[in-house]
DNA sequence: GGCGGGTTTGTTACAGTGTATCACCCCCGC
DNA sequence: GCGGGGGTGATACACTGTAACAAACCCGCC
């Protein structure tokens, strides 16, 4: 899944993990642009994200990476993570401690929301303008300087939703 | 820590964590209300939540209430996190994997704001309707039906911030 | 061509977080 | 007394993440 959930008027809406092809691209053209490595293994560990339907955990990863005579372990995973997250490339869900890939993105400071199905285990990625608004207001008034922020929602997809009343 | 860091016009102050007292008093009437048993082990764990400064890991607390001749493992910790939780006594801060208390009561669908300062470690929490009713109609656009969100901030909080100003 | 230095990866070991399972205990109602 | 349910103790285990060090690789430079 992973699919774009729409986002506030003007944003421009972008498909997260859609298609691991444009992901994919953007990671290469992105690693050029900026003069870094975009690896085998890197471009393998996003290529898997990217692929599934759902989060992976960083094992998973490992696991589907790992052939008869080539063992990826799990620690060789973190650190492309950890690069892809540096590059925007992948977010990581803290409330499902697993990651899920983006093919778009994210102008300084826009604050993205992810939407967590408890039904079907995808994840969407939306933003809002409105939210970002009151969160600044919010923060300000409590004198707090934000660096990162995190914003995860649990609950029922749409298509879920339409499944449910259909079945 | 876990100072309450304000709200939206109209909402209640309350403090989290300011006084173990009075979380702990809370969390006695909340039991007797619900007919539910507020047992030593759980007075203890929300007793060690509240006392702390800054967010506790299950194992912290563990080794807390650990003393020579008295073991509390993990596992029994974790249960009455969990009980707690349920209650609304304490909430997780999922990117930190630790537990804070709380001594207020949230509304129904009140959405909740942690502040962690990366500075002291400590966390604030607060409420804004604000965002609360922007994420709801950022969600509604996206045709997502919520049963719960965390928003966490990483930043500095304004003690911290006037330290460093002066110092 | 060989050398030096930075980055990436492999490997092992380990720390931290959370859950499954079963036994025991205690209390309460029948 | 006796059965049953909730709570706790205890052990073991699964899952998540990091530290430390060695080996491979790349690239510019002498």
């Amino acid at each position: 899944m992973h699919r774009h959930a729409g986002s506030d008027a003007g944003a421009d809406p972008h498909a997260c993990g859609a298609d691991p092809g444009a992901v994919l691209a953007r990671g290469e053209a992105l690693c050029r642009e900026r003069g870094l490595q975009f690896t085998p293994l890197r471009r393998e560990v996003l290529e898997a994200v990217a692929a599934a339907e759902r989060p992976q955990g960083a094992y998973d990863v490992a696991e589907r990476l790992s052939r008869p005579g080539r063992r990826v372990a799990p620690v060789s995973v973190y650190r492309a993570l950890d690069f892809l997250m540096e590059q925007g490339l992948v977010h990581r869900i803290a409330s499902r401690n697993a990651f899920i890939p983006c093919a778009h993105a994210h102008g300084p400071g826009e604050g993205v929301v992810f939407l967590i199905c408890r039904t079907c285990g995808g994840v969407d990625e939306t933003s809002s303008r409105e939210v970002e608004r009151g969160l600044g207001r919010t923060l300000e008034r409590a004198g707090f300087r934000p660096s990162h922020s995190i914003l995860e929602v649990e609950g029922d997809c749409g298509a879920c939703l339409e499944r449910e009343r259909a079945g």
